[in-house]
DNA sequence: TTATTAAAAGATATTTAGGTCTTTTATTAT
DNA sequence: ATAATAAAAGACCTAAATATCTTTTAATAA
């Protein structure tokens, strides 16, 4: 549903803000091997970010990457539009050019609940909120150790 | 979420199941042009549900595909499951390896609510289910000719 | 039995997503 | 100033999904 860019990215953003500070930036290094994360295609996907102000970035010696507190205010949604675009949240289920209420194909009120459904956590959600579930320990955003 | 594999799949099983009869049977080219598909790349999906005994078809002159009362009585979960596979359903909503309880990501709780309602509603939703709503004029399986 | 029709099969092409490698630019510690 | 560091940028590569083209096989009507 959502693209690889994406789920990459707001990890990666979790993890930014969960571990950068005044005086700490993350480098990318550090990200791709504590998530997994591939070197190369992940700087792309923060480089985008920095572009959008969603994170910001020195370069360096201690350079990396950091998030102010009011970005983490920013709902995921503003990153998946950033990211992949908003289709996915007003095209039909069953692949028709359109999905409306008129011409609705035979999937149209039962997807509907759950394509808005998405829509609206996403809304609310914020990267904020991630990362509290982080630092509470009731999440986690790495791989467990023997799925490496 | 569906692979275009996928909703094609099941467009043009609704539009068997709703125009074959006994004596009647449907040539690809008639339903390609109908639902907007490539015709050699629907071929290739037809072919495959008739491996898997979704549809049935004969070859020569006024051959075609058709499908079964009983065919129409699977649910879509099943044809999703042979075109695309059910990974979806089991898949972390932000990319871990593993979804699971007891190491979830900061999704997992409000994500699966959906990702089970999807896979829940696919296992009720029939073939028939969809043919039915086509049939009563509730819901479309080809495009507004204005979209054409 | 022959011509015609339509699906089956297989090879090939295109597009998109995902991923890698190399060079350049900015920053900072020395 | 210089060397070291780390992001930015751009070129390039790979794999998968999507789409097209061609040949073969099976069925049927005449
Ligand atoms: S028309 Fe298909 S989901 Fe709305
Ligand atoms: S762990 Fe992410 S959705 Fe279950």
């Amino acid at each position: 549903m959502l693209s690889k860019s994406c789920v990459y990215a707001l990890r990666a953003i979790v993890y930014i803000g969960h571990n950068c500070s005044d005086t700490k930036k993350i480098g990318i290094k550090e990200i791709g091997e504590e998530l997994e994360l591939p070197f190369h295609f992940l700087s792309k996907i923060l480089q985008r970010l920095v572009k959008h102000h969603i994170i910001q970035s020195t370069k360096g010696p201690h350079g990396g990457f950091y998030i102010g507190e009011e970005a983490k205010q920013v709902n995921i949604l503003k990153i998946i539009d950033i990211i992949d675009g908003l289709a996915f949240f007003e095209k039909c289920g069953l692949g028709l050019k359109e999905c409306s209420e008129t011409h609705p194909c035979p999937l149209h009120n039962d997807f509907k609940v759950f394509r808005d459904g998405l829509y609206h956590l996403f809304l609310k959600k914020t990267i904020a909120d991630l990362i509290t579930k982080i630092e509470d320990g009731n999440a986690f955003i790495s791989n467990l150790p023997q799925n490496k």
